[in-house]
DNA sequence: CAGGATCCCCACAGATACTG
DNA sequence: CAGTATCTGTGGGGATCCTG
């Protein structure tokens, strides 16, 4: 139980995507932004989940030009409506994890299986 | 996009799980039962999903004995909990899938990655 | 009927190194 | 700064066959 993410039953698209999301909440950031706030990522799994993320319209990339670069992402309306959705995964998880821990902990004749929950 | 959970841009747990927890919705069912339902998940898969979905305290497995054997499976009220989020992303998914559909399209200039969503 | 046992594959993700 | 390129592995998921 290493990685938060492990115990997260859920996931939106790839598997950093709903991270992301909340990142982009309050506004544009920074490539550079979103790595410090997701030191976990890999700069190369966070430009993938990006690109997917444009791909299907949940953010727009704006490539401010200049040297050094400057790049910002930010949720269009569609990236925004996945935040209602995130939130509901939440409060689930904050209302119920502690339950599924404990079902497992007692649970702990099954062999280990790790799954994404 | 012949499988349509490639589709469906969240998951529950392991793969299968909502499709499960939503199969379960109107009372037990037996494992054949849900086999049936999902014609898409072989009997290795359906179990391996139950018996995390047992573990995580999701649902409840009842061996009604006898030959040939009787198995149940039922949600618990923790598994019904899911319910509500289930619904959520299915409501998400009915209302926005479309418009996540027709941005890929428009960008096919991005090579297919193929991703959860 | 309800699975267990095996074998296999590849998509996801991580590490590391390099660049306009 | 904002990426790309390359290599690598791992485990989730599928196919197939077998059994109490």
């Amino acid at each position: 139980m290493e990685c938060p993410t492990s115990a997260i039953p859920f996931r939106i698209g790839d598997k950093w995507t709903a991270m992301v999301v909340l990142c982009l909440e309050d506004g544009p950031r920074r490539f550079t932004e979103l790595r410090a706030a997701l030191p976990r990522v890999t700069a190369k799994v966070l430009t993938e989940t990006l690109r997917a993320m444009e791909r299907d319209g949940f953010a727009r990339r704006t490539d401010h030009g200049g040297n050094p670069p400057h790049v910002e992402y930010a949720l269009t309306p569609l990236g925004r409506s996945l935040l209602a959705l995130v939130d509901a995964v939440r409060e689930w998880t904050a209302r119920h994890l502690d339950e599924v821990l404990a079902h497992r902990a007692a649970d702990s004749a099954v062999p280990r299986r790790d799954t994404a929950l």
